[in-house]
DNA sequence: CTGTATCCAAAATGATACTG
DNA sequence: CAGTATCATTTTGGATACAG
């Protein structure tokens, strides 16, 4: 990358805050998580239990949600209360950081509901496109 | 489902468009792949060559690369065009439905660039907190 | 140059069982 | 209720070779 320094013999430090490990990179790679987004969003309209979670979030496994929501937690965008009640309840919810995110992300949301319909035609031209090429090419 | 029709025989029509396979599923979840994003906005840039987006996308293997830019296409978001030169020359430009989209996505860019020490410090605090305890938990 | 096809290793996921 | 642990399976990805 860049210029200057024709690097002599050794190739010091391979991984820089730039290039590849791009602080960017960090953040956009947890967004791309099947179900971040839909967390998110689901929190950003209140707190929300474990369960209450799963069921509102059709196909999540327990495990990737518990998986997910401890990167979430991680990540400081959402936070975890546990009562200790009998059966212990857990409660999680979006933190201010979370919820600036939420914001954009949902922008995101209401992109793909104005534009599916785009979305799908283009997918259905494109096909037809791909097996009409299919039959010349058995013609 | 829903509700009415207790389906007397064979359930009819598995997936509705609405619950699971949801429109905006569908591209909440396009977008839930570590290169699209990166795509999108280097070609909102400009048009692009196949190794080119290659090269200025680090990290992305040819196949990967190609996979994603077909899915893409598929959706409308990008156009590839061929020339007949030898060897072939393509290049792949944005649509302006993946314009649209591309704002989008750089708004998120620009999220992550401005609240990734906050994310960055929200890890460092949680691991503190975990290696607690887990000395704890040997103690 | 721009891909596709194939083989193989690595990572993600679902199902299941079990804990506090 | 809210998870964790484990295992089998599926999915995904990289490397390589090759084609138009």
């Amino acid at each position: 990358m860049s210029l200057g320094h024709p690097a002599e013999t050794a190739p010091p430090p391979p991984y820089s805050v730039y290039s590849e490990s791009c602080p960017t990179r960090l953040v956009l790679d947890r967004l791309a998580d099947k179900w971040v987004t839909l967390i998110l969003v689901r929190l950003a309209e209140g707190p929300r239990r474990f369960n209450e979670l799963r069921r509102g979030i059709e196909g999540v496994s327990q495990k990737v949600l518990s998986q997910t929501l401890k990167r979430l937690e991680r990540d400081g965008l959402i936070v975890r209360r546990a009562f200790p009640t009998v059966p212990v309840t857990v409660e999680y919810s979006i933190t201010p950081l979370g919820r600036t995110l939420a914001e954009t992300v949902q922008a995101l949301a209401r992109w793909a509901e104005a534009h599916i319909e785009a979305v799908m035609a283009a997918q259905a031209a494109y096909d037809a496109q791909i097996g009409a090429q299919a039959s010349r090419a058995t013609t």
